[in-house]
DNA sequence: GATTTTACGTCAGTCATGTTGACATATATT
DNA sequence: AATATATGTCAACATGACTGACGTAAAATC
């Protein structure tokens, strides 16, 4: 394939190879989040309520706007999604201590559950891909991701992912 | 936060570095995505023709079963977006030479356009992150999200996406 | 040559998830 | 007492997915 782009554009091997890696990161993606997809439709549940649950159950207390800070969809949105997982069971609301017009989110037992069996599925994925591509290329995954994450609220972001 | 999980869990490290690992890579393609949104809401065209232009765009004479195959979507999905795309002229199709039934994608002029400005976007967001990252970082960051791409059709999609 | 299969298009209805805009209520803050 | 904030809710709408049914032209097969 030694075309007349990649010997008289020195450009043109780098585009191809940053169009490769968009296209590897939608592929990704897209199998990524196959897996609970699959498992939350038996509970007639979608990526929406995955979310919810998601980031509930890793900050676990939170506040509704903490949550639409996250998400970035409007209250209305998340509205929808968040009463459906209140009423069946999977998720439940107290009263903010200090303030007590916060709602904050917590999972419920069965919430938990669910959380735990579609977090397993990811989990297990991520696992074999790391285990597969080894450590360094494991550091070199969080890099790039770090680095495409939008600079202007990366700090916020990284902290809300490593705060434990 | 020496605590009871990390001491007397061994898993639990690896656990919670899974979990950062699935955050870091939903925030990352949150913002990976939000540069072609903001772009095509000008043009009153949404994310799935985004896929469309870009697929078409590095496959050009493609068609419309082979387009199927990638998004996974039915369709009946794709003929909205697509014949829309066609309508207002950023696509184009051609009948198949060798199977008449075929109808061949291209990009017209302006789509090539649309296409090439939106990828910019893109383009520049991961050069970036992969100028800071480093060469092996970005090694590593193919061999991740390669293996996070489905074990059964790994090949297929692969050779799709480094045929040039 | 007739039949069947394939590639594609299309109509109709539904669902999930996002949006905007307006308004209500309880609690905190000033 | 007045205002701001956190949340909830109603209504209308857009996008992009889905299923199911049916049509048409061209290729493949019997």
């Amino acid at each position: 394939m030694t075309d007349v782009k990649s010997i008289n554009n020195p450009l043109f091997l780098r585009e191809e190879e940053l169009r490769q890696a968009i296209e590897l990161l939608f592929f990704a993606y897209r199998d990524f989040t196959a897996g609970p997809d699959e498992i939350l439709k038996d509970y007639k549940f979608g990526r929406a309520h995955h979310r919810v649950i998601h980031f509930v159950g890793r900050n676990e207390g939170m506040t509704v706007s903490e949550l639409l800070d996250i998400l970035r969809i409007t209250k209305q949105s998340l509205n929808r999604v968040l009463s459906n997982l209140i009423q069946r069971g999977f998720v439940e609301q107290r009263q903010g201590e200090e303030d007590r017009r916060q709602r904050c989110l917590y999972l419920t037992e069965e919430g938990r559950h669910l959380e735990q069996k579609v977090s397993r599925v990811q989990r297990e994925l991520v696992a074999n891909a790391f285990r597969e591509a080894g450590g360094e290329a494991v550091a070199g995954y969080r890099k790039v991701l770090t680095g495409l994450i939008d600079e202007t609220n990366r700090d916020t972001v990284l902290s809300r992912i490593l705060k434990t």
